[in-house]
DNA sequence: TTCTGGATAGATCGCTCGTTCTAGTGGCGA
DNA sequence: TCGCCACTAGAACGAGCGATCTATCCAGAA
């Protein structure tokens, strides 16, 4: 058990959270907006309200370690979203339409910073940093398989939700990134009625 | 005008290149492979072969100046391959498949690192680094661009083909991100397939 | 030939990185 | 009460970063 958090003034910092869950959920917003090289463990460090100790406590492996615990915080979190974007709606064109709405307002209140919590982590560390890899891989398999889920309950075929659910989190992802860089609700609204005529291609 | 390049083994080395250019084409690889902050300008240099005066000569405004001059190669060249994949076929959707078609086989064959020139740069450095940003979005407008005008000939109505363009972009983004850290042509192969269908159910 | 300035070359600077290390703290079971 | 151990704390290390600097090279103008 960790002592009781002194950190002053950390953004993070939070009484009833330990230290480990604080440096992960850090770990995972820094990644999210800087990427991985962009981020050095002394940031999360502080951002936590933790020491340089306290991380290679909980994180022996060192920073990869830590971005592996943190890409599955994100994954979870994004999952959780997801789903709740989808139960929103019975018809499965609305509910991803509404997932869309419900990225592009978030996006805005985060002043465009709080994107897909693994693209940038994954493209940086193609290649070169195989946990890392296999973390993002899950993350987007798990989302893929809640949309799956979701279609294949609305009566498509298994192949055919499949498909769709990859295609959907892709053009999703996509149309994120555009909004990022655009500063702009637009395109992910967009991509939100093109997405639902796509669904609606089917019935 | 530079002298006869007289790097080793560099990787860029081309004697018919100037020195500039090599700079750039090395930069605009390294920065799509391992994003801004993981690549460092001594590398760039020794890719290009190069040293790192030389660097600094033609880009007095260091890292960030260099980065601008290689997304707006990349910008290019990313249009370049599009409007080929486009022009590959007269049928909108057709031509939308086979795009997908090629970056699939591209990044197969670059052993899954060469996606977007611009993705990973642009998601690390958002509201850190505006020269860059701006670089994006202009690469990305570019990108749309390209799309928009090949649907405006296929009869589109200029605000259809102006959206259209932003989602078909970025699904194409979006599943090529995914294809790469899935090792597989399938997610952009798919994602070709379904957006073939969503153009055609405007005809 | 001499001069000039664009281009090359790489040593060096201050800084930050990820990591390691030792010391200290405090709640809890024996 | 004592000892243990999970946890906190932060100084220190070597490596690499982006950037600066001086020295040199060399094609073409004068």
């Amino acid at each position: 058990m960790q002592t009781k958090p002194q950190g002053v003034s950390a953004r993070d910092t939070d009484v009833a959270v330990g230290t480990r869950e604080r440096v992960v959920r850090a770990a995972s917003r820094l990644l999210q907006q800087q990427g991985y090289e962009g981020t050095g463990i002394k940031l999360i460090a502080r951002e936590a309200g933790a020491t340089l100790g306290s991380v290679y406590h909980f994180f022996p492996g060192g920073k990869e370690e830590l971005a592996v615990a943190a890409i599955h915080h994100g994954d979870q979190e994004f999952a959780d979203t997801l789903r709740a974007g989808l139960d929103s709606a019975d018809d499965p064109a609305v509910a991803v339409e509404n997932c869309a709405r419900r990225l592009a307002s978030a996006l805005r209140e985060s002043e465009w910073t709080d994107g897909c919590p693994v693209t940038s982590t994954a493209l940086e560390t193609l290649g070169r940093a195989p946990r890392i890899q296999e973390a993002c891989h899950a993350a987007l398999r798990n989302w893929q398989e809640v949309l799956a889920a979701k279609f294949r309950e609305c009566g498509f075929a298994d192949e055919d939700a499949e498909e769709l659910a990859c295609t959907v989190l892709g053009a999703l992802e996509g149309a994120e990134v555009t909004s990022q860089v655009f500063r702009s609700e637009q395109p992910l609204l967009t991509a939100g009625r093109h997405l639902a005529r796509l669904v609606r291609s089917w019935s």
